[in-house]
DNA sequence: TAGATTGTTAATCGATTAACAATC
DNA sequence: TAGATTGTTAATCGATTAACAATC
């Protein structure tokens, strides 16, 4: 099976930050949001913002701009963040933990619903009201809970490709891998591999070309 | 002025796996990497992991691929790994501590030399061997440091456009903007904006995607 | 009404992929 | 030598931007 690639990527990863001014546009009680305040706010072009959200469904109205309360709606429905998906998250280090502390993803519809270790250490601690589970348990909790979602947040020197497939087989549709190591699967399964580093090389490009302007 | 995009962004997103793989390959004694297995390994295109390492420099020799010692030497010198980079971190949260933590920063020549909350409760607190200061003597201390670089990890609420305008007169060269709200800076400074829901929102997209398939 | 904004079609730009020559 | 791999030029594809019509 040949992977085909998800479309309109860059588009999905602008949609939040509409989503975020559109909220704080109804906190400071406005009515209507326009595609070009947006565009302003977040250095892009007119043209892109109307796009995207035409994109995700949304109808604006000449010389108004875009209903506050329908672009919240919208981007969240488009998005499924209207939706509850089940997590779980593997590997309860730091970054782990501050994933599960983050009470914002509740907002977007995860749910993380257990926290697993391979470190006798943390084995039974809680955090932020989560016990951490043991990871040699995996199969049968998974089994219990039935997530839609594996946060991957474990050291790169585990066989995360392994453990990618294991959770394929357990029925896991979408992995959201924080490692350092790339994933790749045959079977249907969604994955964004979030590594820092990605971001961090950019940034240095970034720098380094700057100071050569 | 108007603000030039850097051009080539998933070319430098992608090679840390590149870097990555072959100091793997250097651990397992191998002389030489081919494009063609790490394409297969990372789930690339042979064509687009040639023009990726020849875009950083690498020649390769034919038959036998890329010496390994040579990616990882190019690959570092390409995105500045090897030159030290001073940097603060402001919002010494869950976030902020895990990143503190994170050991591997320190290969790509990120060194964090001071770390900043505005809650009394943390300020004064060690976390990794680093004392977390007044944000209030974020001046003072900027002068004395000198960063280059600046990571925010503060919560979404504080006034992060202004603070990184004042980071901006403090002489920082890039940014690396883990909040939700987008930085936009006319002055030369690089900013990377790497807030986790972007994400999120692409992994939502290709799970609801693949569900249609 | 005039002006501001949306929406759509076409043009441009940049990144990926294909084709194939070069070579150890 | 034959086969595998690199390197380069051209073609394709997708995303952004431009131009402009539509409209409240």
């Amino acid at each position: 099976m040949r992977e085909s690639k998800l479309e309109f990527m860059p588009t999905y990863e602008r949609l939040p930050s509409y989503l975020h001014l559109a909220e704080e546009s109804l906190v400071a009680n406005m009515e209507f949001v326009s595609g070009t305040d947006i565009a302003e706010t977040l250095g892009l072009s007119p043209i892109q913002v109307r796009k995207d959200l035409s994109f995700a469904g949304l109808k604006g109205i000449p010389k108004r701009g875009y209903k506050t309360t329908d672009v919240i709606f919208e981007i969240r429905k488009f998005l499924t963040w209207d939706e509850k998906k089940t997590a779980i998250l593997i590997g309860a280090g730091n970054l782990g933990k501050a994933i599960v502390s983050h009470s914002e993803f509740k907002d977007c519809g995860l749910e993380i619903q257990a926290m697993f270790d391979n470190d006798k250490e943390k084995i039974g601690k809680k955090i932020n009201g989560l016990e951490v589970l043991d990871v040699n348990d995996l199969e049968s909790e998974c089994k219990k809970i039935n997530p839609v979602v594996a946060i991957l947040t474990l050291s790169y020197k585990s066989d995360i490709q392994g453990l990618a497939e294991f959770l394929s087989e357990l029925g896991i549709k979408g992995i959201w891998n924080f490692t350092k190591r790339k994933i790749v699967l045959e079977k249907n399964i969604a994955i964004y591999n979030a590594d820092f580093l990605s971001g961090f090389s950019v940034l240095c490009a970034d720098i380094k070309r700057r100071k050569n302007i």
